[in-house]
DNA sequence: ATCCATAAAATCTTATCGATATTATTATCA
DNA sequence: TGATAATAATATCGATAAGATTTTATGGAT
């Protein structure tokens, strides 16, 4: 076997593509109802069409754009009702997540890096810095699924997570951050570090689950049907 | 707009390619392990590699192939830590499920054709058709993920049902199906009609945990390290 | 003389491209 | 308005280049 193995990522052009059109997604550089024919995105992309198509594909089969037949590829918008079925779905998949990371023993470097985040955001939250709080908040999130050791539940959370990203980011920028999210972020963390899962399960669950009415409230005072 | 818009599918090489690969795949026509290069596939279906890829790309999405960089698409064999992990998302995705469908208006031909099933299972199980059973077991709780009213999370547990399609099979074939399994699926089933949504949710949460259990034993005792 | 290690060659498979056939949509015209 | 032509974008193909794996040679050591 030859020694060096373990660096593998030999980096194909549907990955590049794929990569860089998942980020452009998430963080607005393509918004939500983006539309554009394939043969445009390969020639921005400095690639022939089948790449970029099966970059598209993948990112179809995750949520994140919809290949229409003869008009292209679209971002996705997300509207009420998808942002109800995805923060149910997550109000279980977290605090599942949440209980078995409580009932185990998590690595030492992720419960460190869940420490820092947490007063990151506490700091961030007293500067009134919104837009940094929303990034710790993402990150937060996606933390506590790789805490929770069943890779499946990891990936799910996170891919629901993307798809409700910049939702997430629009309207937390109309809200001014609870200090609650920040207390039940507190909770959980320290539920896991105890072993009490059922605890960090429920407090996990309950904080999807008002984040959802949240939303549903921004949603509706804001007027905006689409995101 | 055109008069008929509502039959949309007009069934192009790439869907033809996913729909026979997953059919073959779930039916254990093609096994898990079995592994060809595209080229292979792409005869054996008379197309061309392109659709095929497509295709594999979107089951490698899924769950149900690998596609191994120079070595081919590869069916995915289940080990029992993918079982558990499968299950344990199940267990609290089921859980939801039922719990939504208890709480609202479910469509009457959906309660039929539950009812159907049920008494169908009962019959098949007083037969000894464990075949059929598993069938009907499968069927049921597909049918379940219908009702609950969200599309994502319907969509979520067909995946997961699918991944673990073959297990299920090979492992209930091994097991005289007990009779608590029909139990269950009575009791999910009156407590959706009752709109008893805390008590069906419990019990479809538990059932698929039981599943788990039977499904650990089973495969310990049989001495398989993956189906 | 046989066997292992290494290097070179052959082979196999994918990744990617450019071209074409197909077909939905739009525009045009009677 | 309805039929027909033009357009545009995809769906699909066949070919090629790049890269990995396997096979085959080759040289030295026992």
């Amino acid at each position: 076997m030859p020694p060096a193995m373990l660096a593998k990522a030999k980096s194909t052009r549907v990955d590049n593509a794929y990569e860089r059109l998942k980020a452009e997604i998430l963080n607005g550089e393509l918004p939500p109802g983006f539309q554009a024919p394939e043969p445009d995105i390969a020639t921005r992309l400095g690639m022939s069409r089948t790449p970029v198509r099966e970059a598209l594909i993948r990112l179809e089969a995750e949520g994140l754009v919809d290949l229409i037949p003869r008009r292209g590829a679209k971002v996705l918008a997300i509207s009420l009702k998808d942002i109800c079925e995805i923060f149910e779905i997550l109000a279980e998949l977290e605090g599942l997540a949440v209980r078995k990371a409580a009932g185990r023993e998590v690595p030492c470097a992720l419960m460190h890096e869940l420490e820092e985040i947490l007063s990151e955001a506490d700091r961030a939250l007293l500067e009134g810095n919104i837009e940094h709080w929303a990034e710790l908040d993402d990150r937060f999130h996606r933390l506590i699924a790789q805490t929770c050791g069943n890779a499946r539940l990891e990936a799910e959370v996170t891919s629901l997570l993307n798809q409700v990203h910049r939702a997430n980011r629009v309207l937390l920028r109309l809200n001014r951050a609870p200090a609650s999210r920040a207390e039940d972020h507190r909770k959980i963390f320290e539920a896991i570090r105890a072993g009490r899962d059922d605890i960090g399960s429920e407090v996990a669950r309950s904080h999807r689950l008002a984040g959802l009415e949240t939303m549903k409230r921004l949603l509706q005072s804001s007027g905006l049907s689409q995101v």
